[in-house]
DNA sequence: GTCTATACACTGATAGAC
DNA sequence: GTCTATCAGTGTATAGAC
């Protein structure tokens, strides 16, 4: 039975054609902007014609907005450290380690997400007042719990919570200009350990928390 | 001499025109990316035939350029309030001041920033390999100087910067994220008052500063 | 200096052979 | 499903009248 040696079923072919795809457009879209993108652009980094793009991806657009989701999800899910923990040290240092890994392997995503929310979010509004929203308030409640509780200063859960993103994302976001002030030499393990130490301790020291 | 009532020179109109020109490019490169502007809305913002704008900047790259200089120049002087200080919680908490005032009435331009970098700094390069690299490398001497004599809790200099960096130019960038998770307002003067208060709160303590 | 009209290149998208 | 050839639309830039 020669056609089972390898069980490329239709499925898993246009699945593994459509990582391909949406692999190079989350490169592309990173370095060039939603604008600056083109197919064939896109098309000659996955190393197909132009035309099989659109075969998957009806539009421009579309394929866009699989990658900004995507990126989404990657995000929403570093998230659930947070939940888990007991106390602020625990629960914000164990979610700024998951973030400074997403920015350290997966900088092209975090900055197509930046773009498209400096662009005012054209494609992905409906998530920010739906599930980020829900995500945020969440979090926030779960804050001034522990605030409450007496683990931590007493600050502004939402302008924490921004801190978090801000420092975390820089990392990808303006991770040319990090690396240029660097000396043109991208961070080593020990200069990514050192930058995730020296996060954490300033923001967990910020807040009141014993490191 | 009716011909002195107004002593529009040409220098003077080529000057009014130029700036009217910039702060156009500067919203429509920060909303819409380089890539994704066009001298047509550009043109269209500034009230101006498509053709002005060439005869003032010959090609849309030399007027993208123009308008990162001209960010980058307000970006620095903010900076200055740092040297003027003798202890950390004055020069950082100042910068932090100046920085988010920036971010709120300056928006735009910060964007255009964050994007240029994103991009890997295609036409500002030089600008970070030199100018931002000197005024790096003072400052961290700076915080050094301080860490040394005791004045704060012996942070890495780099990376509490980038951590300035972030917060405050979070404002900006994700201004339309906020704004989504403020219940689609923008934030109020009470509101950014507290912003920065929570910033300031934050890091100072963070590094070892009575508030 | 200012503006209209236009040249020329490129992009997203599709038709149609294989 | 895959690819080549092509179309229609748009963009930067310029020529040339005023």
């Amino acid at each position: 039975m020669p056609q089972m040696q390898k069980p490329n079923s239709k499925k898993e072919r246009r699945l593994e054609s459509e990582k391909l795809i949406l692999d190079a457009a989350e490169k592309v879209f990173a370095e060039a902007g939603f604008g600056g993108a083109t197919m064939q652009l896109i098309a000659d980094m996955a190393g197909l014609p132009k035309a099989n793009l659109h075969y998957y991806f009806p539009t421009k657009e579309s394929l866009y907005r699989q990658v900004v989701q995507n990126i989404f999800q990657v995000w929403l899910e570093a998230a659930d450290v947070f939940d888990k923990a007991e106390t602020p040290a625990e629960g914000i240092g164990a979610y700024i380690d998951a973030k400074m890994e997403i920015s350290r392997h997966h900088p092209a995503g975090s900055k197509v997400w930046a773009s498209e929310v400096m662009h005012r979010a054209p494609v992905i509004q409906d998530y920010l007042e739906t599930t980020l929203t829900d995500w945020t308030e969440g979090r926030a409640t779960i804050i001034e719990r522990w605030i409450a509780e007496g683990r931590m200063a007493p600050v502004d859960p939402h302008h924490l919570l921004y801190m978090l993103w801000a420092t975390t994302q820089h990392y990808a976001d303006f991770g040319h200009q990090i690396e240029t002030l660097n000396g043109g030499e991208p961070l080593s393990d020990a200069q990514w350990d050192a930058a995730k130490q020296s996060v954490k301790e300033i923001i967990l020291r910020g807040i009141g928390v014993t490191v």
